[in-house]
DNA sequence: GAGCACTGC
């Protein structure tokens, strides 16, 4: 695999791919071939060029609250400065020689001296963040706080910084406590040591740690038993046994808290981009508040450090959320304080009076200044309102400077880069040229890696993304920002338990994020195709997705950790009572809750698997079947895991071609099936995986996604004992599928997403009578069936059933009779 | 004959 090595190389080396003097090198990045090592890299790259140039003197104060998107401006001296600096670093670093002997030095389970002295340089960039100066104060503050809430706004370095500020200190190393277990007898418990930092995407979480360990000199993750940066995502742990910090997803951290719950490895836990508001995020933050307000039994009393962080967070509520932990438990007399097990040392009796307390640190980053530009007049076309900013600073502005328009979906994309287009080709012969490069999650990974690619000489880029660009996607050389207010929202309805994707107006938060992308490399203009009133008007920060989606999962969670009332949950925000009832109702539905509430042994065992809960609940259905159905079962359901296996065709004559190409595949009992007979050809071809993919029109990217996914429950299926031993399963692997068994295995959990046909040829579902037609994407779209099952119901246009299978009426009846 | 922002175990 010369190319991973290759990349390993480039990644290692603090080299930054913006500047020009190593332009060639960039290309040659731009050339690998995975994509996903493509993107974090891409990542990385604007991260470092962030950090390196991110020199100023930052303001700090304590418990302010202000405007996040003041911002200041960088002096271009000390910038260049910076940037000798940086190409110094990675002059150095780029050998193969020193890297091999790096290799050499790690087995042995030393730190290398090329590592320490790349450490070294890159010390130099860390003191010039805008955190490092506060590094003492944050120590200090910690020592007498539990909690800490910190703003850091985007470059001031606070995911890199912090663990390393904190990782010395006193109260962060391993400490033997006697626990009480649960059988009464006590137990030697090694409590603390190691620092986790959770991240919402799998990327950022890598990314991180492989830049940290770079600063502390050491090995990254699993590489070396003396490392001490290590990471955690699902489909990769890289760790040490003398991992200190530990970057993480929040999906991980909450994996780990199912077999401890006390998080007894760890002396913090720093919780980052608070602000993005996930489900996973409000489960941490509830079960961390739970932990540092409580008696800490678990851990001996050992006191868990938590620390909130985030870009804009809304802070007022974060602080009353903890103090509100605190408060409740002084009241009732179960904070920490009274823990009289002597686990405690003399720094006790002033933890007594400083509980409660919770530490508050702002600390400013570095942007350039953008000017807001709003509309007079409402809008009521934005595609043309667009239209008329992009041509209007085209003309106007000198370049270079590239434009991005934040749109809602891939219609309007489409429309907008139509228009631009035709718009271009009656334009003055004396501008520039423009180049339009639509951007959204459903095109092809290489049309969307174009947007990354410098422009042509005396061209300006326009790109026209979706909400992608906000968080996930960054694009350097933009100077311009054009926004639309709105986005594409997906919302569960409760009542209709279906959900929704609409364009609603953004939150202020998302209106200041957007903006944020126009100054993140040298001054900008942000023009907002909406008025300053309406900006007024806009919700102050996103609606959590804990108020916008299913919570079945989510109170799953919860159960299988201990809550079991969710009643006493606390909830950074509190949903419905309508939707919690209607989640555990769900629940009891496919048997993981008992009557009373609690946790079932198949709720237990849903709650391990990386599934929703109906899924969860088809694999343990389809064991039942035996390891035949379930290794059927397990390949529908990973495919189901991935968004889209199949290409989007777009044009009318690649249609037929797709349609062709996939005919072998598809199988009349419905998309269950199909799938089915898609994975097992993949896999069966041994090959050229690549090359099959592209005959058949299925995306390679997803297929090897779903193999991860499929290894992934294999194995736990095999753990579980659901599965015999890889021999046996190699003997029935090549059994027929059995249509019936698999059909009834998924009606198991998804017994209420079923609809019959009613005589006007539509149908209507079996439980709330209501109109669904089958999504155009189903093999089964416009065929007439007796019945069908569903594992998506959405609204967009009208109600939609996706994932769709038929099955027979008494079949429902069957499982809805045993529910 | 429709069209779908983004994450995560």
């Amino acid at each position: 695999m010369p190319e991973k090595l290759h990349t390993r190389f480039e990644d290692s080396d603090g080299d930054d791919a913006g500047k020009t003097a190593v332009r060639p090198q960039k290309k040659e990045q731009v050339d690998v071939a995975d994509p996903v090592i493509k993107e974090t890299r891409e990542k990385k790259n604007k991260k470092r060029k962030r950090e390196e140039t991110a020199d100023v003197k930052p303001n700090t104060q304590r418990v302010v609250i202000r405007d996040g998107e003041k911002s200041r401006n960088a002096s271009s001296a000390q910038e260049s400065d910076q940037k000798r600096d940086v190409k110094e670093v990675s002059n150095g670093f780029k050998s193969q020689k020193h890297q091999s002997k790096d290799q050499k030095m790690i087995r042995q389970g030393k730190p290398s001296s090329t590592l320490r002295e790349k450490a070294r340089a890159l010390y130099e960039i860390r003191k010039k963040l805008p955190i490092f100066p506060h590094a003492d104060e944050i120590r200090q503050q910690l020592k007498k706080d539990d909690v800490m809430l910190l703003v850091g706004e985007t470059g001031s370095g606070k995911s890199t910084q912090i663990p390393q500020f904190l990782a010395d200190e006193s109260w962060c190393r391993p400490k033997t406590v006697k626990v009480t277990e649960e059988d009464g007898k006590q137990k030697d418990v090694s409590v603390g040591g190691c620092i986790a930092i959770t991240q919402p995407r799998r990327v950022a979480a890598i990314s991180l740690a492989r830049r940290v360990a770079d600063e502390m000199g050491t090995p990254l993750g699993s590489s070396s038993p003396a490392s001490r940066v290590g990471y955690s995502v699902r489909f990769d742990t890289s760790t040490s046994p003398s991992t200190k910090v530990k970057y993480l997803t929040e999906g991980m951290l909450l994996q780990e808290m199912l077999h401890d719950p006390w998080l007894t490895k760890y002396s913090a836990v720093l919780v980052d981009e608070v602000h993005e508001r996930g489900v996973n995020v409000d489960l941490v933050l509830g079960f961390l508040r739970n932990i540092v307000s409580g008696k800490k039994e678990g851990r001996g009393g050992i006191p868990l450090k938590v620390i909130a962080m985030s870009a804009t967070a809304d802070m007022e509520s974060l602080l009353s959320f903890f103090k509100e932990g605190f408060d409740n438990a002084q009241s009732t007399g179960t904070d920490g304080t009274n823990a009289s097990d002597g686990a405690l040392d003399h720094q006790d009796s002033e933890r007594d009076e400083k509980q409660g307390q919770v530490a508050v640190c702002h600390i400013k980053g570095r942007q350039f200044p953008v000017k807001t530009i709003y509309t007079p007049e409402p809008v009521h076309d934005f595609v043309d309102a667009a239209l008329k900013v992009i041509f209007q600073i085209h003309c106007k502005e000198p370049m270079p400077g590239d434009i991005l328009v934040f749109l809602t979906g891939q219609e309007t994309v489409e429309a907008l880069e139509y228009l631009v287009n035709d718009y271009a080709i009656g334009m003055d012969p004396a501008l520039p040229k423009v180049q339009v490069l639509p951007l959204f999650a459903a095109l092809p990974q290489a049309a969307q890696q174009r947007v990354f690619q410098p422009a042509p000489p005396r061209t300006r880029k326009i790109i026209l993304a979706t909400n992608i660009a906000e968080t996930s996607v960054t694009i350097s050389g933009i100077r311009f920002v054009v926004d639309c207010g709105k986005a594409k929202m997906k919302q569960f309805r409760t009542r209709l338990g279906l959900d929704s994707l609409l364009v609603k107006p953004i939150s202020k938060s998302a209106a200041i994020q957007r903006k944020g992308r126009a100054g993140r490399e040298a001054p900008g203009q942000c023009y907002r195709l909406y008025t300053e009133k309406d900006y007024l008007t806009l919700q102050e920060t996103n609606t959590p997705e804990i108020l916008r989606c299913d919570l079945s999962q989510a109170i799953l969670t919860m159960k299988a950790r201990g809550v079991d009332d969710i009643v006493d949950f606390p909830f950074l925000t509190r949903p419905p009572r309508e939707a919690l009832e209607k989640a555990l109702l769900q629940l009891f539905n496919i048997q993981a809750l008992e009557e009373s509430g609690k946790i079932s042994s198949i709720g237990l065992q849903i709650a391990k698997l990386p599934l929703t809960a109906p899924l969860g609940r088809v694999l343990l259905a389809a064991a039942q079947n035996g390891p035949n159905c379930l290794l059927d079962v397990i390949d529908i359901i990973s495919s189901l895991s991935v968004e889209n296996i199949f290409l989007n065709t777009t044009s009318e004559e690649k249609k037929e071609e797709a349609e062709k190409a996939r005919r072998d595949l598809f199988r009349r009992e419905g998309d269950h099936l199909t799938m089915l007979a898609t994975v097992q050809a993949y896999a069966a071809e041994n090959t050229d995986r690549k090359a099959w993919a592209e005959r058949h029109m299925v995306s390679h990217r997803a297929m090897q996604s779903v193999m991860d996914v499929r290894k992934q429950l294999t194995t736990q299926c095999r753990q579980a004992k659901l599965l015999p031993d890889a021999n046996t399963c190699a003997s029935i692997a090549n059994n027929q599928p059995d249509p019936v068994l698999i059909l009834k295995s998924f009606l198991t959990g998804f017994a209420t997403n079923t609809a019959r046909i009613v005589p006007d040829g539509s149908y209507r579902t079996i439980v709330g009578n209501q109109t669904v037609a089958i999504h155009p994407s189903s093999v089964l779209f416009g065929k007439k069936v007796e019945a069908i099952m569903y594992n998506e119901f959405v609204f967009t246009n009208r109600s939609y059933a996706r994932g769709v299978s038929a099955v027979q009426m008494d079949w429902v009846g069957e499982v809805l009779a045993g529910q």
